[in-house]
RNA sequence: GCGCCCGUAGCUCAGGUGGAUAGAGCAGCAGCCUUCUAAGCUGUUGGUCGGAGGUUCGAGUCCUCCCGGGCGCACCA
């Protein structure tokens, strides 16, 4: 494989720059978002100004007359407004990007940027007190999209996901559950104060009694709270595997509590001198790392002498650490973001060697869900819910991924049931579905396998059509497109291109036949190709890439 | 009050880590449907990028302040 040419490019304009007298300087070769501007440009004779004395439009000027270019490569060159100078490729070189593509087949796009450096990603960590919700729905889908955006660039990806299932949260819940059981046996109990109110608790009340008939009185609240949990944790596993999404780990809170890694954590803050007594709690100096006040990590024996919730936290992401990840990822709900920088603070205050950004955060904003036009109430409190089980059963599971990765993390967003679960082409998902059905069909009607379709020895030569051109670059850019996204870790990069690939896809579908045409096997290449990146983007993303609609 | 995030076409949103005249879809307007899927297609109208300063050759993008919205600010997790 030869370079790309946008390499080959930034060589030769170093070259020219130093024949100039150029010091090195570091040579940018972009995509200019304007076609007009060519295929590839340089604002290097800007950026030489300065250093040279002398205009840039002259700069470039020279520097174009002292390129020197593989023959071939390139069809034309110019200079354009303030000094920018424009490449455009020959045609050649467009269609020439076809054979290694449907030679890297399903592979097509993956890189070796990680090099094979582990990464633990974790991600949804819910609260074994209840089911599932939309927000999860969100989480859980950016969560394993990242993952194997990383994946795709090289690196060695954990998933975990994090069970709480060790604080006050969950002594909440087996109240709950209690509360209802007795309510069940005839008695008048309110649920607690703060407690759930969901008709799962009712469920799991009554299956509770069923399990457990020497404890009909729902006396044995420790009982109680193991059933409750494991019942939840079930219910959530069953959840996550409708949406299909696995984990490769699956840590628990409490269990860092009975391997000591709670307590080795504090003797260690302790042993750091990051600590101190005060109204008999124990506090953490956080404000020696950046936070506006000191936290509380083990309370005052009057609030029971509990661990805050941070000091498991921290705990568990040292055991991160030392299980040899040198990164991770937390995708979290924003409204989390005031735990991000205590976890960091406790990380730092054990003077260990842990970098200060780690770990890192991806925040996702709230979901509201909209149906008919209205807003669909949740209410955790209320016992009003609507799962992410509910959703993949009335949209389908394609459609809720695809959705939750469209928009950028950080803003809030809104769920169009009714979008999602239309058959038009103003649906995203079944835009870019229909785009893959589309080139699958001309396999289907012409009785041949897609596979055995290769570029080898096929005259490209006839791919001609501007429509033609702009599909080839398009595909081109993929491997790109699936690096800055994993880069920024934002899986919508992708929707967004796979949106714009089956937009020039559609176009060129509709306006020239495949089959019959003199053309048409070069253009069975192409929507070999198209049918290819399409499928690879949205497998990567965790949504089928069907046959027919 | 303090911290984090958001503010781009009538609506929903992109905008590749500072580039050239701001980009899609929907809605609107004008045309078009005998084909491998019309479950549409083509063309077109529409913008003081929330506001004001600043940084530099160059700002939607970076910095400061202000306005508006969301989320946090416990010896809860």
């Amino acid at each position: 494989m030869t370079a790309p040419p946008s390499e080959t490019i930034r060589a030769a304009l170093a070259e020219a720059a130093s024949r100039l007298g150029a010091s090195t300087v570091d040579v940018a070769v972009e995509r200019p978002r304007d076609p007009t501007h060519g295929d590839l440009a340089t604002n290097l004779a800007l950026t030489l100004a300065k250093a040279l004395a002398e205009k840039p439009r002259a700069i470039a000027e020279r520097l174009v007359a002292n390129i020197q270019l593989p023959s071939g490569l390139v069809r034309k060159m110019e200079i354009a407004g303030p000094g920018f100078i424009n490449f455009f490729l020959a045609e050649a070189q467009v269609v020439g990007a076809l054979p290694a593509l449907l030679a890297a087949g399903s592979t097509y796009g993956r890189s070796d940027v990680g090099q094979g450096r582990p990464v633990n990603v974790e991600f949804v960590s819910a609260n074994p007190t209840g089911p599932l919700h939309v927000g999860h729905g969100r989480q859980a889908a950016l969560g394993d999209a990242i993952a194997s955006l990383l994946e795709w660039t090289g690196w060695r990806v954990s998933r975990e996901f994090y069970y709480n299932d060790g604080g006050g949260q969950i002594t909440n819940l087996a109240h709950s559950v209690q509360a209802r059981i007795a309510q069940l046996r005839g008695r008048t109990v309110a649920i607690p104060e703060g407690g759930y109110h969901g008709e799962y608790i009712r469920e799991i009340a009554e299956r509770y009694l069923a399990a457990h008939p020497k404890d009909a009185g729902g006396a044995d609240l420790d009982a109680i709270r193991r059933f409750a949990v494991e019942a939840l944790r079930e219910e959530q596993d069953r959840d996550l595997q409708a949406f299909g999404v696995r984990f490769d780990v699956y840590s628990l809170e409490s269990a860092l509590y009975t391997d000591g890694k709670v307590d080795e954590t504090e003797r260690r803050l302790v042993a750091a001198g990051h600590t101190y007594e005060k109204d008999g709690a124990r506090w953490l100096r956080t404000t020696d790392f950046g936070d506006d006040k000191d936290r509380v990590m083990r309370k005052s024996a009057e609030k029971g002498g509990d661990y805050t919730y941070f000091v498991p936290d921290v705990a568990y992401h040292v055991t991160k650490w030392e299980r040899g990840f040198t990164r991770a990822i937390n995708v979290q709900g924003a409204d989390h973001h005031g735990t991000v920088l205590r976890v960091r603070v406790g990380l730092q205050a054990l003077e260990m060697g842990i970098p200060d950004g780690y770990p890192e955060y991806v925040l996702h904003q709230m979901v509201t869900v909209m149906r008919g036009g209205e807003e669909v109430k949740i209410s955790k409190r209320a016992g009003s819910y609507l799962t992410i089980r509910d959703l993949v059963d009335e949209v389908g599971r394609d459609a809720v991924r695809y959705f939750f990765l469209m928009r950028k993390s950080d803003t809030h967003f809104v769920f169009d049931v009714d979008l999602a679960k239309s058959q038009t082409e103003e649906n995203p998902v079944f835009y870019v579905q229909m785009a893959h059905a589309r080139m699958s069909g001309i396999f289907r009607v012409a009785a041949r396998d897609p596979e055995s379709v290769q570029a080898i020895g096929a005259d490209l030569s006839s791919l001609t059509q501007p429509e033609e051109i702009e599909l080839i670059k398009e595909l081109a850019e993929f491997p790109e497109t699936v690096q800055r996204a994993a880069a920024a870790l934002e899986p919508n990069r992708l929707t967004t291109y796979l949106e714009g690939l089956a937009r020039v896809a559609h176009a060129w579908y509709h306006k020239y036949r495949v089959l019959g045409e003199p053309e048409e096997a070069a253009r069975l290449v192409l929507a070999r190709a198209v049918r290819q990146v399409l499928a690879n983007g949205l497998t990567l993303l965790g949504i089928r890439a069907p046959e027919r609609m």
